[in-house]
DNA sequence: AACATGCGTTCCAATTCACTGAACGAGAGT
DNA sequence: ACTCTCGTTCAGTGAATTGGAACGCATGTT
């Protein structure tokens, strides 16, 4: 995990550099782009114009942006997943039942990525969309897959990314992680209570294969005034573990 | 459009010929990639450790693959269109009426790109997935696109991408196309008559905003034996052109 | 058990290619 | 007409990619 190339090919490195940067700033032109990364904008435009030129940039006057061309890549990469097909309908599902915002995660490179949303009628508005990567520790999908990743993996996971503090109520000890860990692997479910985003309350639980690992994790997220008492405690988690239960019983028997 | 750099950084280009060869091998090996590529294995090891460095190649064991990273880039250049928030829930609901497959696409360097689809009860299995880029010429929703496309940009497309055969019915010269973009115009809606997969038809209308420009176009498409007479002239035409209109209602107030 | 094969990885020398600051041209604003 | 700003071009220089050869580690074979 995380191994340092020995000898790493820097062009690529700044090429992503430049495509990330350009993500941050929207769509920006090459004096403002080169401004911020503190590269001399010669540079910058050669390769805003070969990542044109690639299709993987789109050029509209003067102001580049990210090209769709890279959702060839990604969507791919998740299609690839078993798992995508399989829970998709099934976090559809409770989305449309619970009427809240349901979310499929899966976890590479120590991070978590949302692959899938769908949004009930009272769906909150948040600021995770497809394709975000998030720290395992701060949601409720990301304890549920740490709670069933073997333990050395938690610890690289950790050792690489730290607990950093996203609200008042994130997990930010290595001794409460591991509490909370306990805690999801003896309930089934885990939850995010204002840990990643105040006012944000949300349940989750790990997708595991009949061997125990895990395939990622589903939940439902939804504000905390109605996320409360029973329907918190007891109905949406049931719920939930529901869905996850009928997803692995379809990828047992796939 | 498809302008040549004029100093392009070769590296940037050969990073995404190799990520692009690990898409179509599917996961491989360095040796087995560099074989294909012609490269060097050191050369292609190289970059390989340096775009899982990066995190957006995954290594498992000696497999590489593309990384779910490339979602984060892709999903977010899908988002930043206001055309797809506002498609989407229309493209479902046309998808679970029609019960047949329903999709949503959009221009880009001259390519079709599917941005979203929705698969309705019935909805045939096809090999175009979201992300997907597919000529033009070849589809009802590339038509859509072209008929409204100003003039000289459809030459443009046209001499850089040709008009390749897909299948027996694609629409190959440019005159035939033209008289196809016509009838487009007219009607205000396109039809696919296996013209880009055997068995497969397809009706689909463009969204264009107030003034003319076309954002993307809407398609339903379904086998040939359920997409017949009235049916297919009539009643899902109807369906997709009231999609589009709802679709553009919503565009202009927002 | 010794050997052969194929793989990913490392290393370093050769040379290609990325880097960059300065200059140019186009366009907008004064 | 002038100025300012931005994107683009250019060419010399030196850093970085390149790639053949060698290494270590499996796996499978004799």
């Amino acid at each position: 995990m995380a191994n340092r190339a020995k000898n790493p090919v820097k062009t690529t490195t700044t090429t992503f550099t430049i495509v990330e940067a350009l993500k941050e700033l929207g769509s920006c032109g090459v004096t403002e782009l080169a401004n911020h990364l503190k590269l001399p904008k010669s540079t910058v435009h050669n390769y805003l114009s070969t990542l044109e030129q690639e299709e993987y940039v789109k050029k509209e006057g003067n102001t580049y942006s990210v090209g769709i061309r890279f959702l060839e890549l990604g969507a791919y990469a998740r299609d690839c997943m078993q798992i995508y097909d399989i829970a998709k309908p099934e976090v559809d599902r409770l989305a449309d039942e619970t009427r809240e915002l349901a979310n499929l995660m899966i976890e590479e490179h120590g991070h978590g990525v949302y692959i899938h949303q769908a949004k009930g009628e009272q769906a909150v508005q948040v600021d995770s969309y497809v394709g975000t990567r998030v720290d395992l520790h701060a949601t409720a999908l990301g304890k549920s897959i740490l709670a069933h990743l073997p333990e050395d993996r938690v610890d690289t996971i950790v050792d690489n990314h730290g607990l950093p503090q996203r609200t008042k109520r994130t997990v930010s000890t290595r001794e409460e992680l591991e509490e909370e860990l306990e805690l999801v692997r003896e309930r089934g479910y885990a939850t995010d209570d204002e840990e990643r985003l105040k006012g944000l309350r949300c349940v989750a639980a790990p997708i595991q294969t009949s061997d125990g690992r895990v395939l990622g994790a589903v939940s439902a997220s939804g504000p905390v005034n109605r996320m409360q008492e029973e329907y918190f405690e007891d109905e949406l988690p049931n719920r939930v573990l529901e869905t996850v239960n009928v997803i692995e019983l379809n990828v047992t028997y796939s």
